[in-house]
DNA sequence: ACCATGATTGTTCTT
DNA sequence: AAGAACAATCATGGT
């Protein structure tokens, strides 16, 4: 190697720049803990490397995503698995709200990056939102906003850190950190899969093949809400008590497709993943019609009634909440 | 070793 | 009435 070694960026989008004209962005000022140019994070189940730029934010993970500052409505810190409750401790989560509605949750952020990430964004003036703070201040985020000074000492870095029950080893987390941050290699060569990964200047996103019919003006997508209201008290943003003993839901009829059909889909592409597998289920039954389906309708009418009789029989003996108690 | 997540659709439950 | 939860699955990763 030579000894250009650490301006390995600057190379590279050097070259790049001179091969294709195209714009090249590079690093911003923004810095990690480990002076590296990205945070560790988590992007749906892939993670990857957030990268803060001047004038958005990159997330290098399997499909890469670049976020403009101009999309976004405003960005919200959260606690670590705000749904969860065992969930806690040294990893945050940054919630990146667009302006035309969605969401990115950035999750598994490290606690000790919380403070430059926070100095970054505020100072790029970035709206900052607190659903998910514990008391019931709301607002006093905007202020915080307001004295950015760099020695003043926001709230949220406060609770978060009461959160992660003040280890001191986070320190030594860093040489935890197998791969380092800025030597993340944004030049990973696996780019078996990701052909059409072109991210241009457009405003490109959301390059779901599938849909190809007509146009899909209105996005159904089930999101799952980031529950954060709780109070000063427990909060309950799902329920998430399944009592063992409590009959399990009745099998939809796509589910039973499903596990019938996943092995044939799995088999033909052994690579998929399952979300990805998912997808292709959730076509292909789409496309049945209600001939074929009958077989699965009526595996579930079936299960339904193994519900109901189930779901009966555990109300008068075992539910919560009767006398009955019996174990 | 265990558990949560995501991705799908349909049914049930809750408000 | 309308939306959230939950059913099977399983690779993945954190605890």
């Amino acid at each position: 190697m030579y000894n250009f070694l650490g301006l390995i960026h600057e190379i590279f989008s050097t070259v790049l720049k001179g091969l294709s004209g195209a714009k090249v962005t590079r690093p911003s000022t923004f810095r990690s803990c480990l002076d590296g140019y990205a945070v560790k994070s988590s992007l749906k189940a892939e993670d990857g490397l957030l990268y803060p730029l001047e004038k958005g934010f990159f997330f290098l993970p399997k499909p890469p995503t670049l976020i403009l500052h101009e999309e976004i409505e405003y960005v919200e810190f959260e606690r670590h698995g705000a749904g969860g409750a065992s969930m806690s401790s040294h990893y945050f989560d940054l919630l990146v709200k667009l302006k035309n509605d969605q969401e990115h949750l950035f999750r598994n952020i490290q606690r000790n990056e919380y403070h430059n990430l926070f100095n970054f964004i505020s100072g790029k003036h970035l709206k900052i939102m607190n659903l998910g703070d514990g008391q019931g201040r709301t607002g006093g985020v905007t202020a915080v906003l307001q004295s950015t000074d760099d020695d003043s000492v926001d709230p949220h870095l406060e609770r978060i850190k009461n959160q992660a029950g003040n280890d001191e080893s986070d320190e030594e987390d860093e040489d935890f950190v197998a791969e380092k941050e800025d030597s993340g290699s944004p030049t990973d060569d696996s780019d078996e899969e990701g052909s059409d990964a072109s991210l241009s200047g457009g405003e490109k996103e959301k390059s779901s093949k599938k849909e190809a019919t007509s146009s899909k003006p209105p996005p159904v997508k089930r999101m799952r809400k980031a529950g954060a209201d709780e109070g000063s008290e427990k909060k309950k943003p799902k329920k998430k008590k399944k009592d063992p003993n409590a009959p399990k839901r009745a099998i939809a009829p796509f589910m039973y497709f499903s596990k019938a059909e996943r092995a044939n889909i799995k088999s033909s592409n052994p690579e998929l993943a399952t979300t990805e597998i998912a997808k292709k289920l959730g076509e292909k039954w789409q496309k049945m019609t209600a001939e074929e389906k009958q077989p699965y309708v009526e595996q579930s009418q079936a299960d339904k009634q193994r519900y109901a009789e189930e779901s009966a029989a555990y109300r008068s003996a075992g539910a919560p909440g009767t006398g009955g108690g019996s174990e």
